[in-house]
DNA sequence: TAGATTGTTAATCGATTAACAATC
DNA sequence: TAGATTGTTAATCGATTAACAATC
């Protein structure tokens, strides 16, 4: 019981996750000229349960009308309000290989939100060179303004990673997306989520192994001679 | 209590996504000639705390010994048993626009027991051409081997994914890492993992404007006017 | 033996789910 | 009013953590 002044609502981390998967499915529907949606409908859609859908929105408070269901438009406001989505961010992509070139050219940014609009490479073959019709510098030339609120990409390789990130937040930024597979030392104010691909596959092929129908025995050091 | 055959010793999902995070940190270890490790300095680089490291490892088995710690290649090997990546793996990607065609370049699976076998895509002006050295095929042309445990990567238009999925899994793939940002309605029995990149940014826009050292207010629209 | 570190227990924490009273 | 669906409760489930006995 703390009596601290407006404690702003704390919504679990589980929700936050589930919240942009619950918005991308409300502007498909926008799109499609539906108005009203139940939480039986959104949630099949986005692929949980209904309950658990409920108890998502309730932590935003009470948008919904029993009986009815949630206004479409209504309930994308609230969930862009809430993940603080109004404003617009800027990316800025660490490391001009082929996933950072990839994720320069990537659309799916710009229709959320995000526009990139940094490209970092130490390399000097590669700074003042155009990418994407961006040009890319080196941190030196990484200058966000001060109300320029910067995502980090690291697409660099893995030994270069961390010095990268410690370089994003020296010039103030606070959030990475970490592509290098490997894990970042810095300071708990700085959000770090991370994606590697080679984790996914990984954790794929142990399940895929699991249900394969019939896995070939390997031999075993053990076994009596019998032939 | 069950007295099921032999049950198969039942690894929760959460620790099968860590585990090839350990088995990186081991190999990088290993390769600086590094013996033996503690659960604590193991822990330490994976990012995790020690007796969490040490409960994860204790569902594959009694593999330390204590008062000295763990051996870094036993603890590979059996990691790597574990996740069944003795055999190696095959991929296919699906959809060979920017994000797909940086994935066939991308060094990171190799190293780690998978090899990028077949890239598809479903446009003929595609079809035929080389990419990374492998021949585009559209799904007809997409045949592997009985044995041939491929994986899936999805890398196509939102719009395509549910289609390429079907496509996939009749042809006998059961993992599937999903990079179209739209959700999947598979089987059961086929394991899905999905890297949705700008969900991803919304979650850390979320972390980022709750950090903002002081959010500049929005002009309130009942404010009254007082200049 | 003394020191170190594992493997496991038990407590805690957080997330999910079903069920249903509230209410449109 | 009758039917539908929300918002919330309480139960369950799974994951994390600290602590420590076991033991090298």
């Amino acid at each position: 019981m703390t009596n601290a002044p407006a404690a702003r609502r704390d919504i679990p981390d589980a929700t936050v996750a589930r919240l942009p998967v619950y918005l991308r499915v409300l502007r498909a529907l926008s799109g499609r000229g539906v108005d009203v949606v139940s939480s039986e409908e959104l949630a099949d859609a986005a692929g949980v349960r209904s309950s658990g859908l409920r108890k998502d929105l309730s932590y935003l408070g009470s948008y919904g009308v029993r009986g009815v269901g949630y206004d479409v438009e209504r309930l994308s406001e609230e969930i862009t309000r809430e993940l603080g989505l109004q404003g617009d961010f800027a990316v800025a992509i660490v490391g001009m290989g082929n996933l950072g070139r990839a994720l320069a050219d990537y659309r799916g940014f710009a229709t959320r939100g995000f526009s990139v609009r940094w490209l970092i490479d130490t390399d000097p073959e590669l700074t003042g060179s155009t990418i994407a019709g961006l040009t890319v510098v080196d941190f030196d030339g990484f200058r966000p303004g001060p109300d320029e609120a910067v995502i980090g990409v690291l697409a660099t390789p893995p030994a270069s990673a961390q010095e990268a990130a410690d370089s994003l937040v020296e010039r103030g930024v606070r959030s990475i997306l970490n592509f290098a597979s490997e894990p970042l030392d810095l300071p708990d104010s700085v959000a770090v989520r991370k994606v590697d691909l080679a984790t996914e596959l990984q954790i794929l092929a142990f399940h895929d192994q699991r249900t394969r129908p019939e896995p070939e025995p390997l031999p075993d050091p053990f076994a009596e001679v019998t032939s």
